[in-house]
DNA sequence: TTGAATGCAAATGTCAGACAATTTATGCTC
DNA sequence: GAGCATAAATTGTCTGACATTTGCATTCAA
């Protein structure tokens, strides 16, 4: 056997691969106008229908865009970090939801790829991101933010701290790591002490970076990996009285 | 206006939205069967055609697999981090190579995420894991190997340095930084002495790991990210001379 | 000559109906 | 009860048609 798995593929996927290889290798270049469906469905030898199947995988992938009217057609899409971004999420959160990780897991995951950007954001982060950072403190430090609020302004947070790298690849990665993570954190219920104890954390995390400290740094964000996993651990303790 | 871009999507494209926000939200779960083609037709108010368009968007990101026959039709796929990683890397290498995204940011995104899986590795690195690691140290001394094949074999080193880690949602971030690199890596022709020196690294890191030795990992991949850029810069100088 | 309106052509978007292929369930026979 | 043929349900594919959108050339008028 040549393959693990020698499914018979459908027609639409087959001519779907075949297209994504020819971007993928270079064969088509951004902006290209791939032929049209008439065309292509004469090349493969199939229906316009299932060119269209094959078309509609690639958009899903962003990989092309269609135009209608008379200059229309589909063509080879530049992949934005933009467009990336929320496929990125979407697959990771799915991944955790689906993939019976643990929060401990997931948690871990996310604060040791936060803290590898430590040290590139203590150096480069600029006045705004800092202004972003604080600006949220100021948000969570609000007692009447709800639960969900909360973790979203937390977000907002530790992507300021990713992006004070000033590497998109990097921002990119984590996005998919800390954004993946809020319906986790939303099954936390953040009372007033939990919340005092995060928001002092994130102000020496703020600090810390103003001072361009990134050992500091790196030792809050590990404290507020400990006491995250704290919190959820309560949770499921509760939990299970409970029951 | 309520959004920046406006645009009439597609009918597919709104189908496939409903249905991807049912399975994101919880309310159509793992290995549930969706309606029938006709069904969804119905439902939705749409020729089959254009239901199944809006299928295969899905199918392309793997939310959903389909099957023929009696009992068949469209299902809510678990999406295995198997299923993700080819995608994930789809993606990262589109991005890398169609934002102009420079050889030195990419790098540093790669080794800054492979650093914080370190002391991770260090201290839960398998034997197997550390024996995958010498094989393919062995496989790079080889000097009959192609630049190809030894940056394959950096690649699967590397991998197996982060599958250490033992943290999958880590090992499936990490696969995009590491894997997207090899298109760029692959325009760099590896010399007997660069490949020597890469070597005596990787042995270091392999030497550290069973030590478990996390900082002297740590500073041999600065050290490795280091003279990586420095043979990446001498492959540019050497074009700017000879054009 | 210039400008605007008109119509045409090309392409994607959508629809309807049909048939093919595949898989499971059912019922019949022995 | 076991085995086999048949039916039913469902996806996969094809054909042909019409609707919609868009750019461009043409035409007509000021």
């Amino acid at each position: 056997m040549k393959k693990p798995k020698p499914k018979p593929a459908d027609l639409s996927a087959k001519i779907a691969k075949n297209i994504r290889d020819a971007i993928i290798s270079g064969a088509l270049i951004v902006d290209e106008r791939l032929p049209s469906e008439a065309d292509l469905s004469e090349q493969f030898n199939v229906s316009r229908p299932t060119v269209r199947e094959a078309l509609k995988r690639l958009a899903a992938q962003s990989l092309i865009r269609t135009q209608r009217g008379a200059t229309g057609g589909a063509f080879v899409n530049r992949i934005s970090f933009q467009d990336a971004y929320p496929q990125q999420i979407t697959t990771s959160t799915l991944l955790l939801s689906m993939n019976d990780v643990s929060f401990d897991v997931a948690c871990e995951a996310r604060y040791t790829l936060e803290r590898a950007c430590a040290s590139l954001s203590a150096a480069r982060r600029t006045p705004d991101q800092l202004a972003s950072m604080r600006t949220e403190i100021f948000r969570q430090s609000q007692p009447a933010l709800s639960d969900e609020a909360f973790c979203a302004s937390d977000v907002a947070f530790h992507r300021a701290l990713v992006d004070g790298a000033g590497n998109p690849v990097l921002s990119y990665q984590l996005a998919g790591a800390v954004e993946a993570m809020q319906p986790l954190m939303n099954m936390i219920t953040f009372t007033a002490r939990s919340r005092a104890a995060i928001i002092d954390l994130h102000s020496q995390i703020a600090d810390a970076l103003e001072a361009s400290d990134a050992p500091l740094v790196e030792a809050c964000l590990t404290e507020l990996e400990r006491y995250t996993k704290e919190l959820a651990q309560n949770v499921l303790a509760a939990r299970e009285t409970r029951t």
